[in-house]
DNA sequence: CAAAAATGATAGTAATACTATCATAAATGA
DNA sequence: TCATTTATGATAGTATTACTATCATTTTTG
């Protein structure tokens, strides 16, 4: 058997579709890995061409841009987020079990058996954690938001705070929460591993289990 | 009576103090200005010597380049808030009281009579608010820190973690904490004028207000 | 198989992020 | 006060970045 998953982000992100072409799939696949390696300030798209052996120019016809590469590939990873937990609590009755399976999925981004073969979702991973603020931390904010390029953090926030509304329903701040507990987990990753001062992690090793568990504990008192 | 007030940063993060002479004041105050209304991207070296009729060269005099200027304002922000908190708390005994003191230095981060006249604290906050979370996602991270780059920011959450713990001596992860509320403060406040979706504020005039209320509403679930 | 679409190859440009050098002005200390 | 150090200005130059334009060559598609 065969499933390919394909999400269908926001057009006004490309130019043209990557998915729908090998140059395309070639362009996200490598952005993802150069971009995590050595940061996005210095990826380029001389560099990436260099790598995928095409040109500057090619990669222009996708993208007008790296910040909106950047964008995309954010966007992206929302809608992994948004799909691994509608996948994952589908079939579960107890919405506490839910909002677990949610912190599981911010934390550790990730499923056994990959249905997207040119996305490397850990180091994707890594890029949201690293840079993911940038993406949206832009003087255009406005404009890129009204034609929809946020859409996608929007929908997965709306899925999050329902989740949040059904385990307390009397909850005051659902939106507030499911963003702050998407941004929570991103920054606390990255605090454990780089500025250990600002977080309660003891051990530099598995410190993706521990902020699991301060995330979990968090939103017991919060929540019960 | 005059009374100046001076923060003494990390001496990695400049060549030259900034603090010392006529011209390293007029780079701080531009610089806030500026970064503040274009936005971090489109600042230059090259603008701000414009703005205040000096050269590149002598900007370079100061700081090695953009990103470590930024990283200083934010390390002075650090401070002010630090400063901000530990004055305002100093005669209050309850500790209650002055975790919302607290959280409105985070929001507000403003004062009466300010007591630099170089820095215009608002558009400070805005700036961190806008683009902090860049000075610090940064692929030289650990070089940075190793030299004592975020040392304010850790002073700061080490200040408010030992409030958390004066409110709930028993709480877990007093450090977890006070990272989050500072960067939930500065998340929120963003979210709630450019990205209302993510969180939960009515109406767009006022929003630091209920970005207010809502931190009470989380931290008094999370402490009492 | 012809036409259309995608990609490659190459060139060029304005702006950015610096570095270097020398001249002049300001501050300092004996 | 004057000599000397220090700070700043003026100017020039360079490698890299972030694109845009044009034309040739593949590849895809009806």
């Amino acid at each position: 058997m065969s499933v390919k998953l394909r999400f269908y982000l926001n057009e006004t992100l490309y130019i043209k579709d990557p998915q729908d072409s090998k140059l395309g799939r070639k362009i996200i696949q490598y952005s993802v890995e150069i971009i995590s390696q050595i940061g996005f300030e210095a990826f380029t798209f001389k560099k990436l061409a260099a790598e995928i052996h095409s040109t500057e120019a090619s990669l222009y016809r996708y993208f007008e841009n790296k910040h909106l590469l950047l964008l995309y590939l954010v966007n992206w990873y929302w809608e992994w987020v948004n799909y691994l937990i509608t996948l994952n609590t589908m079939n579960i009755r107890d919405a506490k079990k839910k909002l677990e399976i949610v912190i599981r999925s911010l934390v550790f981004a990730s499923e056994d058996n990959s249905l997207v073969e040119f996305i490397n979702e850990s180091k994707l991973h890594r890029i949201v954690v690293f840079e993911g603020a940038k993406a949206y931390h832009t003087i255009d904010i406005e404009k890129e938001n009204s034609v929809g390029m946020f859409k996608s953090y929007k929908d997965l926030i709306a899925v999050i705070s329902g989740i949040v509304l059904e385990v307390d329903p009397d909850f005051k701040y659902p939106h507030a929460l499911a963003s702050s507990l998407f941004e929570m987990a991103n920054n606390q990753l990255f605090f454990a591993r780089y500025l250990p001062k600002l977080t309660d992690v003891s051990s530099k090793k598995n410190y993706d289990v521990e902020v699991e568990k301060i995330l979990n504990y968090f939103l017991n008192k919060l929540l019960f």
